[in-house]
DNA sequence: GAATAATCAACAATCGTTGCAGATCAGCAA
DNA sequence: TTGCTGATCTGCAACGATTGTTGATTATTC
């Protein structure tokens, strides 16, 4: 992920306005350790800049996935997650709290067996590796987790745990 | 994917009526090559059982995933399919047509490096290849394929090659 | 044949996301 | 500094997929 500083350039450089929005939204992604949903980043934006709506929300997310300054990932969970990792990478999705966390390792093994034969032409490998965090299999000892939106972290930008 | 038969056991043991429109469903993914969508199966069924709703093949689609019959998959193609294959397997996504297609390998070396260090329990490992088809490739020469849902068949449930 | 599950139809509602229209503002030139 | 102008922002309406509801009707099963 780039520095707001950096996609304050880049927005310059193709002749695209720098507004507080879009500025706020910069650092919020710059700041956030996880893969925020556009309601997440909304939210958080919403602390500093309370009269933002959630349509320049996405706007702005859409700019910079359109532009590759992040990735817009769709792991199920119901809305599109948007992703500062912007190099190959996997995910860890938590089916508890719909936590998702980037896996760095690379699997070279990895190949369509018979792409050729379906006439194929494979663009890009995802691996989905879905399962539960520590938090949820802890949770699951006693009351079951059941809403994904729940987390234990006040803060949707930041891991619940501290890891 | 059971026999229709075979479903229609399942169904009577649990105490669920055996209805035609559910029969008519169970022939339809019985037939289906792909990994239909709940509006596909709809317009399917349709066509000999023109009163069918739509509400009821999603319900029953639903029980039968439920009951681990068929499998409920999201590939960010817009909506849900419906993959009778309930196996370990992935997939193969074209991103022109949307079409999506098994793909049968193993890869045993695909696991998280630090899942233990994550606390991340990993319950199930999903592959996506994302790419071209066959048609979708060839398109590109000519016209680009942007209506998702255009295919060059008529039925939404065999593939638009014969392979 | 009775009991009751399943279906249908017609909506309304949900959720994430996008289209639109009018108000506002960033950036540039004078 | 001021004024201009198109880019941007906002608020709301609308979308598509899916589910809930309700009441009437149908048909499976015993």
């Amino acid at each position: 992920m780039r520095s707001p500083e950096e996609l304050t350039q880049i927005f310059r450089a193709r002749g695209l306005k720098i507004t507080p929005q879009r500025q706020s939204i910069f650092r919020v992604l710059h700041r956030s350790t996880v893969h925020p949903t556009a309601e997440a980043v909304f939210d958080t934006v919403r602390a500093e800049m309370p009269s933002i709506s959630l349509r320049t929300v996405y706007q702005t997310l859409n700019d910079l996935a359109a532009m590759g300054e992040i990735q817009a990932i769709d792991l199920g969970t119901g809305s599109a997650r948007f992703d500062p990792h912007t190099g190959p990478h996997h995910h860890l999705v938590c089916e508890g709290c719909g936590r998702v966390q980037d896996v760095e390792a690379e699997f070279p093994g990895v190949a369509v067996p018979d792409a050729d034969a379906f006439g194929f032409t494979v663009s890009t490998t995802e691996i989905v590796f879905r399962g539960r965090c520590r938090e949820c299999t802890a949770a699951d000892g006693g009351a079951p987790v059941e809403d994904p939106s729940a987390s234990s972290s006040d803060n949707p930008l930041q891991e619940a745990n501290s890891a």
